[in-house]
DNA sequence: GACTCCGTCAATCAAGCGTTTTAATCTCAC
DNA sequence: GTGAGATTAAAACGCTTGATTGACGGAGTC
C-alpha cells in the first residue's frame, strides 16, 4: 500500500488512521501500520493526539462533520422528485458511501462499523446522522407504499430496514460474496448496477406489498 | 465473567471460546482469557488445538454443525412444498440462527463475524456449508421468480443477496435498531414476526420484478 | 550568535500476546 | 503397587503492541 501524501503530518495521521481503522476496526488497528500509511513517525500521535484512543476520537467527530457535509440526507434531490427516484438516489448514495473509494470513502465505513461494535460514540451517532437518514429513507417507503402508511409506522421502519439491509449486506459479506461470486465487481459501474438492483427490487416489493403487516417494531 | 464449569477440558475450552470469538473476533480475543474463562490452562490451547487458530477452526465447523442441526435451512420442509413456504422457513431459521438465545448463541454470532472479517478458515466455511446455503435460496428464489431464471443465473444471485441482506440487518446494526426503534424485540415471538416481513417483502418483489436486470454477477 | 518554541526522529520501555518447554499429576490396566 | 500414557500446570520464550524518552533541526526573535 502507497502513502498518504498529502497535507502535514496531523492530516496524514488522519487519513491514514481513517483507512486503517474503517477496515480493521479499533483494536486490530495498530499505530505503526496507521503512521507507516502516513508517513510519520509513531511519536507523532502521541504528540498530536494524546495516544490511540484520542486519535480514533478525533477521527470519529470528523467522520460525522465530513459525512453530513458530504452526504447530506437531502443527497441532492428536492422532496419534490418522484419518490421512486429519491429511493435510487438514496440506495446509490448509501452504497456508494459503503463501498466507494475516494478521498473520504473511510467515512461511511468507520460509521458501520461503529454501529455493529457501538463504542460511547453511537448515541451521538445516531441523533445527528442516523436518524435522520432514517426519518428520510421511512418518508420516502411511506409514499411508495401508498397505502395510509405514516413514516412513523412499524410498517414503514420494517420496510426502511429490508433497504437498507439490502444495501449493507455487500459490504458486511464481502469476502464470501468474492468467493461465492468472484465476477462481481465493486467499482463504479458494478456499484451503480447494484443500486439499480436493489432500487428494482424494493420497488417491486413496496408497490405489491400486501396492505396487512403483522411485524411489530 | 464466571466460569465454564460443565465438561472436559476440552468442552469447556470450545465454550468459553465460543463466548470470547463470538463477542470480540478472532483478532482482539486472546487465549488467556478464553482460558480464564474455561478455568484452564493456557497450555491447554496447544495441546487440544494445536494454536489459537486451531481452536477457532474446530469451534467454527462446531458452529456450522449446531446451528445447521438445531435451524434446519428447510425446516423439515421438503423439495416438494410450495416454494413461498421453503422461503419462508429459510428465512426464519436464518434468523433463528442469528439471533436465538440459549446455550449455544455464539454459533451464528461467530458465523457473521468471521463472513465479516474472514480469517484463512473462511474457504473451508464456504465451500462446506454457505455454498450449500446459497443454492439453496437461489433455487427456492428462481423458482418463485418463474422467468426463466436460472439458480446459477446474476439475477438470481442478486436476488439471494437481497433476502440474506435483510435477514442480517437486525443482527448487525442491533444497537443502532434499538435505539431508533426500543420497541421492537428479538425474542422468538418477535424473530418469527421480523421473519413474516422479510419474507411477505422478498415474496412482493420477486413476484413482481421487471423482467431485465441489468446487475452483474 | 544565542535563545526558544515547535515538530520530528530513532531508540527504548513495560506490558501483553501466542506459543513452547519441562515437569508434575492423574488414570488405569496389569 | 507400578509403570505407561494421557492430561494439566508453571514458567519462560520471542515477538508485537502502545507509549515514552531525549536528542536533533528548522523558524522566528532579540
Amino acid at each position: 500500500m502507497d502513502h498518504v501524501e498529502v497535507g502535514d503530518t496531523k492530516e496524514r495521521l488522519m487519513e491514514a488512521a481513517g483507512r486503517i481503522f474503517s477496515e480493521k476496526g479499533f483494536k486490530a488497528a495498530t499505530v505503526r501500520e496507521i503512521c507507516r500509511l502516513a508517513n510519520a513517525n509513531v511519536a507523532a500521535v502521541h504528540y498530536h493526539f494524546g495516544d490511540k484512543e484520542g486519535l480514533y476520537k478525533s477521527l470519529l467527530t470528523e467522520a460525522f462533520e465530513i459525512g453530513l457535509k458530504r452526504y447530506p440526507p437531502s443527497l441532492g434531490l428536492g422532496p419534490e422528485a418522484p419518490a421512486e427516484e429519491r429511493l435510487h438516489a438514496f440506495v446509490h448514495s448509501f452504497l456508494s458511501r459503503l463501498m466507494g473509494g475516494g478521498r473520504f470513502a473511510w467515512c461511511g465505513k468507520l460509521m458501520a462499523r461503529e454501529s455493529e461494535e457501538p463504542t460511547p460514540a453511537l448515541d451521538h451517532m445516531v441523533e445527528r446522522y442516523i436518524l435522520p437518514l432514517s426519518v428520510l429513507l421511512r418518508q420516502i417507503v411511506a409514499e411508495i407504499l401508498n397505502d395510509g402508511t405514516r413514516p412513523e409506522d412499524a410498517r414503514a421502519f420494517n420496510c426502511a430496514m429490508s433497504v437498507v439491509g439490502q444495501c449493507q449486506h455487500i459490504f458486511r459479506n464481502r469476502a464470501v460474496i468474492d468467493k461465492l461470486s468472484p465476477s462481481l465487481k465493486t467499482d463504479e459501474a458494478g456499484i451503480a448496477a447494484l443500486a439499480r438492483h436493489i432500487t428494482d427490487f424494493s420497488l417491486s416489493a413496496l408497490k405489491h406489498l400486501p396492505r396487512h403487516d403483522s411485524a411489530q417494531a
